[in-house]
DNA sequence: CTGTTAGCGCGTTCAT
DNA sequence: ATGAACGCGCTAACAG
């Protein structure tokens, strides 16, 4: 408990610093930009000197108003509280150790609104680009950035109408990755679930990629509840089987697709109780026990992402008691820490490189290159774990 | 891949927007800061057209070149891997909204270097101040900040020599609450693991809450392996019982710290084969079976905080099978989510108000307040799960 | 090699 | 009610 000392005392400006040396602002700004061949050994000294015995340290702000950059960019996080997030940072973040830029995180939280402030503010402290994890979001919120605006590269979901580079996970692949590992391993029930998808572009990607697989396989069909309002699958509507019959008996497979919309909780108590139905059925119709030596009659999860997994995990771990892998098995794109721990079979993104990835490009777009809008896919990686083998 | 439109066109400034408005930039700088009681309605109508029509955005750069406030705060954060940081951070960006403050947040990714650059980074951008979740940290590496500095609060561990406001949970009362909970459970041997805690005030106080209830208990020593060099207990040394000699069977509980260095895989590792070693002791002293009815016998291990837990999780998980907690009880510090998914007991930390409070303490300093550097101590809540129940 | 001058975009007296 | 002029801290010509 002892008294703070006084307030800041004023920093030292260059100018203070000029006359503390006995000499001009412009040898000072000369000697903070390394250009030391313009210097006399001994000026260079007394500089030193004073800098030292200031405890000088150059303002950043009046630096960048000056020559019009200030190696700031801004990222734009959806949703700091997702693995994949914390670690796409990561990998930006040593990008722009190694370029030389500042990056400015800014934390949306799943709101909108705050995505719109932020984007506003960085724009107004002229940040020289950004790059965004944008939430479902239409492009007008984006004007200020991307093709008029400030320099943009987009990270993991592209958004319609805006022209910018963007890096991200093969989603097709990784989804027909996952879909192919659960249909090798005997499961002839699949349910993909995935927060609504209407407009986030890699959602879409890996839902359709799973139902193409599906109906090529076998059958698949739509859920019912879940989504707000109409749904996503455009004027096809539901297709394939109607309504849930088991096939499996008959050798076929079933895909099934479930939206769930984790930001309303009384939706997702409808979808799960859905899943729940199914995976009832199942058990009663398998004439196996769950322990059978197969996993024909099994149901098997492919969760879209980690959100959906935790939930569905925490959903059945409450309803089926801890060993509730014995009656579903789950498969999840992205890995996060307890998917270890659990045993849960997953399809790990180069989330590191992804990051890094698009902080170089957001840095050649700063540095002018103007070619066409590039996408940048990167491959996921299958884990498998104990929850999807038998 | 449509071609990107050229780059950006030079954005409009105060300047343009008075020619345009056919006034001064001494109205438009009015308008722009509300100072709408010394516009004429005309006038106002005029500017307010031409900010439109020239999208103009006021420079926050210049603006706070010029009044020397930016309304910048910086956020210095150890480790965003952590969810407790997370979690912090949503606590603090709630409370900046609420004040008009723009935190800048900066990952030091556990690199004491980073913190340096960060920090020397953010005092050159002239931010108002600081809130910052050090790392194991020398009061010189704060220098710039607190005390003589620009004002800082201090998140989750003091530092020593550095006077600062400083929030964080009340670390005493969580170790000990803790440990009562294992011990009314009937636990009589109880490791408490941490990090090394030469350097981290938190994990020095709970460590020293845990072994203070268990000395009034019972008995406390001190493992020999993990932390780099001479350990922490200062002179006293290691006291109480010398070996590894079971205790229980008469009716006396027997205490434990293990340091774990998680950045250090080697020392992990001789850290995690010591305890390997006391589990599987535990396991053949005891005359009941696992699954007994009670937890005499059975090891409850105590760790300082989620990462620790994370850590012991995953090697008990690899080395015990899924059934491990049916061998080891298992209680931490921080809730992350894993924990309910695996039936962990948890203390969880008001973290959302850690923040917030921290955020408020910051502002009422930049506001001037010079009241002696304040602790503000939250209370912990023990949430009880299966682990450590029978 | 070194100092002088002129802004960068904006806020703020101080006149009008 | 409104605008001209000056300066924030710094860099970039342009002289000397």
């Amino acid at each position: 408990m002892n008294p703070m000392p006084p307030a800041t005392p004023r920093r030292a400006t260059i100018t203070d610093v000029a006359r503390e040396a006995g000499t001009g602002k412009t040898s000072i700004s000369r000697y903070l930009n390394g250009e030391m061949s313009a210097l006399s050994p001994e000026l260079r000294a007394r500089i030193e000197a004073a800098i030292e015995r200031l405890d000088y340290q150059p303002n950043q702000m009046a630096r960048g108003l000056k020559r019009g950059r200030n190696r700031l960019i801004g990222m734009l996080l959806a949703d700091l509280t997702n693995p994949y997030t914390v670690e796409v940072l990561q990998g930006a973040e040593a990008a722009c150790h190694a370029l030389g830029l500042m990056p400015l995180i800014c934390h949306a939280a799943n709101e909108v609104e705050m995505e719109r402030r932020y984007l506003q503010l960085l724009t107004t402290y002229r940040v020289e680009g950004v790059i965004v994890n944008a939430l479902g979001v239409r492009e007008e919120t984006l004007r200020p950035v991307g093709g008029g605006g400030i320099p943009a590269v987009l990270v993991d979901r592209s958004v319609e109408g805006l022209v910018a580079d963007m890096v991200g996970l093969d989603n097709r692949a990784a989804a027909e990755l996952g879909t192919r590992h659960l249909l090798d391993n005997g499961f002839d029930e699949i349910w993909f679930v995935v927060q609504p998808f209407e407009q986030v572009s890699s959602r879409q990607l890996r839902e359709a990629a799973f139902r193409e697989v599906m109906r090529a396989q076998g059958e698949w069909s739509a859920s019912a509840v879940g989504g707000r309002g109409e749904g996503g699958w455009g004027a096809s509507g539901v297709s394939g089987v109607s309504g849930p019959s088991r096939a499996g008996a008959n050798g076929r497979v079933r895909g099934h697709t479930l939206v769930l919309d984790l930001a309303d909780s009384a939706a997702v108590q409808r979808g799960l109780a859905e899943l729940d139905r199914a995976i009832d059925a199942a058990g009663d119709a398998s004439n196996a026990p769950t322990n059978a030596p197969t996993n024909a009659g099994r149901i098997a999860l492919f969760a879209a992402n980690a959100p959906v997994a935790l939930c569905l995990a925490l959903h059945l771990k409450a309803r089926y008691g801890a060993a509730w892998q014995s009656r579903v098995a789950l498969l999840s794109i992205d890995d996060p820490d307890w998917a270890e721990l659990t045993g849960v079979t997953t399809i790990r993104q180069p989330t590191y490189e992804i990051g890094y990835r698009a902080v170089e490009f957001l840095h050649e777009r700063i540095e002018g290159v103007q070619t066409s809008a590039r996408d940048c896919l990167l491959p996921g990686e299958l884990i498998v774990r104990a929850s999807t083998l038998r």
